[in-house]
DNA sequence: GTTTAAATTTAAGCATTCCTAACTTAAGAA
DNA sequence: TTCTTAAGTTAGGAATGCTTAAATTTAAAC
């Protein structure tokens, strides 16, 4: 069993796999875990002797097949949290995160399964992230654009959010913006590439580094 | 803020400290976390450093109104814990125990409010212990007697069970034992000082070491 | 193709938490 | 009161996880 720095370690490292063309860098890790290099360096090696990633020195990383497996066990019970802390406690979904970075260490396989029991099997969790079955399996995804390449003149509906700045959550629950809110975009400025939308009655711009936390799939 | 080892030490030495007329030892403590002499004596040094505990070496130890407040701190997380599991998630009262251990040491101050608010307040857990308010004040107590204690002939209303050990919850459950059952005590055998009560139709013999652990109080 | 800068790893050190083995103290038995 | 032993502490060591500073390697610039 991973302890608690491991099993974040290895969820960092599976999230910044997600994005496309690039290897996961011990900078990287550091960045997104606010650690210094030495202690992600000496971390990573640890967990390529655990088999959990794939490692050569000076050349980045990869989740090996356990740590894929690993990584996906801690997100299934982060958003399975998630979403019980907001459906049934009725927490917001900017209070849920910090809760949940720490309960995803805390939580038995029995007392997971309980849980998603209770809330049906859900697929997705309150930011529109999709929750992993037990067995690892993500449910299928919409093919959501984020918001900077959005097309001017067309609506769309909000699908996902990223949810890691609950300051930036706040902001988005303060315009009106939730899940499946349903917006226009109104235009975008080439001297910053930020968007200004329509949610509602009101018009709202959107910086292009803002807006890259928001996802939507066009409404039909 | 204490480490989840150091609530665990604080907890265990409020524990112990409950028994009448006997102060807590390094001993006391090790059996108790299952850890050995060693690491209790320098945890110990530890804890009262830092202002949670009373020791002089070799003579045993005390909480201070610190360690008091942060052991009921703990206490309270537990308790309400096991009872949202219960009362919400459907667990037993022999499941819980296990799972409240770890989610003790894992919940904000914000998210037990949020939680002790769902369950209205609660003033007892599953097993009838009482839980501290945010404070750390304790709910009157009804004036328990372990079963040893009970008189024969008279019957009794069970009103709190020791949940260390699930094996024997299991068993209280098995036969028919749960929070508020009325018993009847049947008689007592000098030979080993076990007790026979008569639960619903049956009877059953309980060793003194298991009786030691359910708590009753008269029923008018 | 060198040079230089950035990325990365290693080194040295600290705090926590645990262990076993050795030693010390306290308390009861003789 | 001395002896014996149980209880408790200290010593030495290991693993984890973090830090800063010093090497080292890679990659990009010239
Ligand atoms: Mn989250
Ligand atoms: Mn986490
Ligand atoms: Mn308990
Ligand atoms: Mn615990």
């Amino acid at each position: 069993m991973p302890t608690i720095s491991k099993e974040d370690y290895i969820k960092a490292i599976y999230q910044l796999e997600s994005y496309p063309d690039k290897s996961v860098s011990t900078t990287d890790v550091a960045n997104k875990l606010e650690v210094s290099k030495a202690a992600t360096s000496e971390m990573v090696q640890r967990l390529s002797e655990q088999g959990f990633l794939n490692y050569e020195k000076y050349r980045g990383m990869s989740l090996t097949e356990d740590g894929k497996r690993t990584a996906l066990h801690v997100i299934r019970r982060h958003r399975i949290w998630e979403l019980f802390l907001v459906d049934v406690l009725g927490l917001t979904w900017s209070e849920v995160h910090a809760e949940a970075e720490i309960l995803e260490h805390s939580t038995s396989d029995f007392l997971i399964e309980r849980l998603d029991k209770y809330l049906r099997h859900p697929k997705f969790d309150p930011h529109g992230e999709p929750i992993p079955d037990k067995y690892g399996n993500l449910p299928e995804l919409p093919d959501w654009v984020s918001l900077p390449k959005c097309e001017v003149g067309k609506s769309y509906r909000l699908v996902k959010v990223t949810d890691s700045s609950k300051e930036l959550m706040d902001y988005f629950t303060e315009i009106g913006l939730s899940l499946n809110k349903v917006v226009m975009i109104v235009s975008r400025l080439s001297y910053d590439n930020s968007t200004i939308i329509q949610v509602g009655n009101d018009s709202f711009n959107i910086s292009e580094k803002i807006a890259s936390n928001l996802f939507f799939i066009e409404d039909v």
